[in-house]
DNA sequence: GCCCCGCATTAGAGCGCTTTACCCGCTTAC
DNA sequence: GTAAGCGGGTAAAGCGCTCTAATGCGGGGC
């Protein structure tokens, strides 16, 4: 078991002081220090194998050039390519990027919250569902970044959170615009108990009553394919007429949907069409293909991770800045 | 922005020593404190809502309680159950977990590598493609616990390497021997060119060597759907008769081989079986669904994690175990 | 010959924490 | 009467690093 070389031990190596070596290293010595010193230093560093301490520099400069991501479960097919998204351009501006997955969880996105605390952070990007602006607060006054990633419009106002949202209100508005625009009048809607899907709800009944339609809303009680499959079940039992279009409030719960239908020999799109929200890689596979609202998950981080290193190298400061990022209809065969 | 508390704050609060505080926080006091002064100390802890510096700490203990969990690729579905797995044996054992992608990248492996030289992390689980035992070997040499995730039966023998492993080479064999005992003797597989895919390759070879069978390879030029979409297309163009079976390495393949028999008006399973391999949620979900050999990725992350924390603790030492893991084939209607 | 200046280098403080060694005032054992 | 023991605490060292202030030194100007 042979110690790790510290720069102390550079510094014997190299026969000069270890602030030498710091200075060397750090290249700050603002050109004062001879090449010869420098090739002496670089010479022992490569000799022992040096590289330098990460506590003891974080601890020195109370940065960590590490940035942590919160999402609410990685499994989620959602939340990967945001992950990448947010990863790639830390990685770019150097920084590490702590992943974590908090269940949607308070707790346990407030016990994630506190590593920022412990120092152990830069800064945090996230999807949050049980915190709230008041939790987040301290710690942006106590100058950690945090940039909240959003389903709907929202702002931290005069706290310095930035938001980057998709304006999930918008888009199911315009989904269900699209359906009408085939020729749909009786959509139906399988939607969750809470979460962010509800501004989706909101968009949905928005537009059918800018046409005079009225909304049929089933609940699912879980936002996976067996909910939706569930939900479909019920629909179905009711006495009322079939609807001709179903909209899931995600693709994974659409899936069950499709699965149902066919069970029933309901023939996708002729007797009733299929949407779904998120685009997951699956809406893609599925057959038919699932018409979908594509978010762009991994621009979403990206931008998120880009608002965030904005702050912590202090190009950006002031109140929260809200960002609107697009989403796109992608017309598939269920429709 | 106010400044976060540091125990010397909450000593001076409290009216005791740095030194104490310290003590009261970690309980080692050996029970010599009483009752009065460790109320004191939380009271102040709590009113100055102190929580204690981790680079701090890290840096005197030596200690991060962290891990590094590299995968090439979280956006691949293959490994979000995995690194789930990973993270929750992890964090019951108090550790947390940094998820790095490494794109199967050599130079990125070992930057990564790097992490536990620079004492970011205590202990390493990953995917390896690039890194070799030489590389790995000079950081069990200082103390840094690494554990492999392998794709076959691998040992890191008197290196302090744990390895945990699924015996793809059996899985490909019992995979082929199952199709044979449907009746099929024409199977050919859609493999890639490089990777942990080949051992797959082997024990498919090694079945049908068995049955006096000929093995019939097509090359896809990428792991992905495209990749596999292709690799049939080139397959039905030959003028050789069609197999009745198409193994494709993984899911994804299998799923564009499926699409290109669809799309060829060729009944699954009637004319053609299709098999493949990992089980992602999309085997599930295609129609007809796909048979596949699951890996349980989420047990083997948590198998991994719980190999690296019996070293981390050091309730295990000395020579490289090698550990097996269950695979089971799903049959689904594809066959 | 003396002073000053700039260059190269270094000593040293200190980041917040853990941990060891020790102190103080007392009681108890011999 | 002296030493050892003990409960309750503290001082201080030091983890490896960054960075400021200070040092030594050679040489040019007067």
């Amino acid at each position: 078991m042979k110690p790790i070389a510290t720069q102390k031990d550079v510094a014997k190596k190299a026969g000069v002081s270890q602030a030498t070596v710091s200075l060397v290293l750090s290249g700050a010595g603002g050109g004062s220090i001879p090449p010869v010193t420098i090739l002496k230093v670089n010479e022992a560093v490569t000799a022992l194998g040096y590289s330098p301490n990460y506590m003891a520099r974080a601890l020195r400069t109370n940065q960590t050039m590490t940035i942590a991501c919160l999402v609410p479960d990685i499994t989620n097919p959602f939340y990967p390519p945001l992950v990448r998204g947010v990863q790639s351009v830390a990685e770019s501006a150097g920084y590490d990027v702590i992943t974590v997955n908090t269940d949607g969880n308070r707790d346990r996105e407030l016990h994630y919250l506190d590593m920022a605390r412990q120092g152990r952070v830069d800064g945090i990007v996230g999807v949050f569902f049980g915190l709230t602006i008041q939790d987040i607060k301290p710690l942006t006054e106590a100058g950690t970044p945090i940039v909240r990633l959003e389903a709907s419009v929202k702002t931290g106002g005069a706290i310095a959170v930035d938001d980057v949202f998709i304006d999930n209100y918008r888009a199911a508005e315009k989904l269900t615009e699209f359906l009408m625009s085939k020729g749909h009048k009786s959509i139906a809607m399988i939607a969750g108990r809470a979460g962010l899907r509800s501004v989706r709800v909101d968009g949905y009944r928005k537009a059918l009553k800018n046409n005079g339609l009225t909304p049929r809303i089933e609940l699912a009680d879980a936002f996976t394919e067996q909910g939706g499959a569930r939900a479909t079940t019920s629909l179905l039992n009711k006495s009322t007429k079939r609807p001709t279009a179903i909209i899931a409030v995600n693709d994974l719960m659409a899936i069950g949907v499709m699965h149902t239908l066919r069970d029933n020999n309901i023939s996708i799109p002729n007797e009733i069409a299929v949407a779904g929200f998120d685009d997951i890689p699956s809406a893609r596979l599925v057959s038919p293909a699932l018409t979908t609202v594509a978010q762009f998950q991994d621009k979403l981080g990206a931008e998120a991770a880009r608002s965030l290193i904005e702050r912590l190298n202090g190009s950006i400061t002031g109140p929260g800045r809200a960002k609107q990022l697009e989403y796109e209809i992608i017309e598939r065969t269920s429709t």
